[in-house]
Formats: C-alpha cells, structure tokens, sequence
DNA sequence: ATCTTATTGTATCATTTTGTTACAATAGTA
DNA sequence: TACTATTGTAACAAAATGATACAATAAGAT
C-alpha cells in the first residue's frame, strides 16, 4: 500500500475493496537516455512510493490496474502487464503509512485496515514519456519521474519491486517487441538503440541491430528527420502492429 | 478456491486466512512420453479441480504454495513458481462449492467465507512423476494425474489456468533450464528429448538437440542404460546444479 | 561552391550457431 | 556370424550474428 487510499473517508473501513488485496505500478519511462519510472512524494515525510491502488470489488484485477495507470499519467492502452506477487509476510510494516496519517493530523487505530497485511500484484507498464501527464493521488504531494539509477530509497518494499520490474522487462525486451512502447510513435533508428541499449545495460552492434530489427518487418519508415547534425538525416520509423 | 477448506471446522469463518486469496498450483509430471497434470475429484459431483489451498496469516504467499505442493505430492525442493494472478471478477463462481459441501450434507449460508469472491495466484510445478505421491485432501475423494490432452472438464477458470501455465512452461524451457525437474536424476538423451518434443509440441533434430545440450555443459554422464533393446546402449546423464 | 566532419544505411566478409546427412559403434535377435 | 535398430558424433550446408568498410549526405567551415 502507499497512495492507494483514495476515497478513504468513503470507505473508512476499506468496504468496497477486496481485503489485503493491493496493486503496485511500476510505470516507465525513457527519456535523456535514461529509465525512469513514476513515484509518489510525500511531504515531510520524506517518502516515495510507487503508484499503486486497491481493488473495487466490482472490478478485475487487471482493470484496476489500468486504473491506476490512467489516474497517475492520463494514458489508455498502454502496455501493461503483471509481474508478480510480493505476498511476504515480512512486507507488513505499518511505520511509513502511520508517518504519512500523522503529517495529515490523523492518527489511526491499530486495527485500522490500511495497517493490515497487504499481498501485492506488482504490474509494469510502458508509455510513452511525453505523452504522460503525472498527476499525484489525493494524499501524495507529487508525482514525478525518477532516473533508474537515481531512486531515492522507497517505502516497504517498493525498491525490490522495481528491480523485480527492470529484471522482467530485459527478459521480455526481444521476446515480446515490447520496447517501442517506450518511444515516440515515430523514432530513429539510433533512439531505438539507445533504448536497447539502456534496457539492457549493454553496447549493441550498430549495424547487427538494424538488420535484425528491420528483418522483423514490424517497422514502416516514414519521413526523414533533419536533426541539425552535420551528417546524413536519419529515417523515421513507425511500429506497425499487424499485417 | 476448490479444496482448499481444510481446517474449515477450525476456522469456520476463514480466520487465520488471508481473506479473498486463494493458491491454485499446476503440478506437472511426465509419464508415458506424456506431460500430465494433478487434479483433484470431488466424487458424486463430478468435480475436477487442480489442488489449492489459502494463505495463512503467519505465511508467506510462497511458503503457502510450498505447503500445498508438498500436501498433495510429499514433495520438497521442487521447481515450483508464480505464473500468473487469475483476478477477474467473473470468476466468481458459487456454483460448485456449494455442490461439492451439499454432497457432504452441508448447506453454507450465503455469507460464508467460501463463497465470497477470491483472486488466485497461479503457480506451477515440475515434478518426478515416479517420485510424488498423489494425495487427496480431507475434502476430495482422490488425487490423480491426469494427461493434458485428456483433461476432463474442471471447476471454475482452472482448464484456462491450466492453459496458461503450460504456455509460461513452454516459453521458459529454455530460457531457465527447467525441464530436468520433470525426468528422474539419471536420463537418456532419448528421455530430454522426449520431454522436450512433448512440452513444445514440436519434432526437435535429435543431432542439433543433444549437441546443444551437451554444449551447455549441464550435465555429467553417469552410466549405460542396458535397455534390453537390440541397439546400441544410451548413456544416462545427470544434471549437475553448481560447477 | 567546395571541403570537412559526423552519422546513417547497407554491403561484405568472418565467425558462430543451427539444420541436415551420414556413418561408425553396439546391444540385442535371428 | 549376420542383421537390425538406436546411439553418439563427425562432417558439411545453411542461417544467424559479429565485425569492418564504405558510399551517401546534412550541415558548418573555408
């Protein structure tokens, strides 16, 4: 849990939502170079967290955390997909929700259900940097992007959770042609590389990695870029979905 | 849920659960060149179901599935996990538990815990058919193996969980090394790729197979396998964990 | 205009991996 | 002792990947 009460003062007793049942977003980003993902700040208490929710109990799962996606950045059909379970008992750790009830003036009793245990379905999710809008929830103080390699240190197990995500998305990078989730609709061949590059934390051979991408078909080249560079313009490509 | 109620006459009111989460686990075997499934049946209802069970409030989610996996097979130290969070709402399904607790003279009332909504956190094992010992719990009739392209009609969503588990095991076959969990320790050549052919529905080239696979450097030779047929004797080989 | 420079797109060849065929070894049976 | 089916592996072909090279070209410098 970290954000995920919204409507709380509707729903004093978490009636509503599925019990101990919680999602964690790991949403990322690409821009600069860089991996970033979304977190929440929470004023003087020096806390982050990821984006996260409960679940109604009208809703699927899966729903609520498409949810969550759309109230933190605005954006619909996005590339969103579960990762895992972090059901540990030892995740339970009241402190950093308390710290945040205090700031506001509240002070919950012990057996409020926000101090349960929560088993947590962790997602992530690909957008497109410049299309998101971050927008923080109703007790979070901001919404931001941070470098994958400039995480402050999270809540609970929030840190975990991301290296879970980053771990996943390198395994699935080339299996489910996932990445382009990450760019612009159009993009060069070099920030497609780039992306790669950064997932996977490695060099590519330049030309080796344009071959094999363009072998794939999956890409339409659209335009020419006039980047300013003294050298050739570089195409512009599209992701083309299906056949 | 399905067979998951044990201890349901010490915890009439699912207290001591984490509430509206249940284990489902797909427990893979291989017998008779044939990938198999344990399933539990609920006799005079004709009830299938895959084994499960609920989390305890002083367990981890992991250690639950453990519990269940070793419940129904006797079996520690397997290859056992998650694959997938089965959460829609549609899943919602009173219909069989009410049936399988009405065969045993027991009328619920509509608010019992059973009945309430659960999400189920999907994982799979892979075990030595020869060495699991199918076991019933205290509410189903028997515990069997049952081919995959044999299944009966089961309870709820679990022939699409079963779906789903066996498309996770055929994308990470090779990916993690994982098949060696299903054959007994020592195995021929001829066995691997049996298995192999079996999960990825597909004839492998038996020359490029055993020259990919010893090129792993995963295995060490142990013996001959006299199998009594007019033919050159196999070796037998053994997976070899750590260097 | 022409030269210079950096980057792109792609061709070419080398290397590695995988697909295919072939064949010697051998444990039974006739 | 010959025959047969299967195993282990070599040998070669084809495909995929790694590495290098080079023509094309957009802009700034001369």
């Amino acid at each position: 849990m970290s954000n995920k009460f919204r409507n709380q003062e509707a729903n004093a007793h978490g009636h509503g939502y599925l019990p101990g049942l919680a999602i964690d977003a790991v949403i990322f980003g690409f821009h600069d170079n860089q991996l970033k993902v979304l977190l929440l700040t929470y004023k003087n208490t020096g806390l982050f967290a990821l984006p996260g929710g409960f679940v109604h109990d009208t809703e699927d799962v899966n729903e609520a955390a498409r949810r969550v996606l759309f109230d933190r950045t605005g954006l619909t059909n996005i590339f969103l997909d579960q990762f895992y379970v972090f059901g540990d008992k030892s995740r339970h750790d009241t402190a950093p929700l308390k710290a945040i009830m205090a700031v506001r003036g509240v002070t919950p009793p012990d057996d409020h259900w926000l101090l349960k245990r929560f088993v947590s379905v962790g997602y992530y999710a690909l957008v497109d940097f410049t299309k998101a809008i971050p927008t923080p929830d109703s007790i979070s103080d901001s919404c931001d992007w941070f470098g994958l390699d400039n995480l402050p240190e999270l809540m609970q197990d929030h840190n975990l959770i991301i290296k879970k995500a980053l771990e996943t998305l390198q395994a699935n990078l080339d299996q489910k042609l996932i990445g382009f989730n990450l760019l612009t609709d159009d993009f060069t061949m070099g920030d497609l590389q780039s992306l790669y590059e950064t997932i996977l934390n490695k060099k590519l051979i330049r030309a080796a990695f344009q071959r094999k991408i363009l072998g794939l078909g999956i890409l339409e080249r659209t335009a020419k870029k006039w980047t300013g560079g003294a050298h050739k313009a570089p195409y512009l490509y599209r992701f083309i979905s299906e056949k």
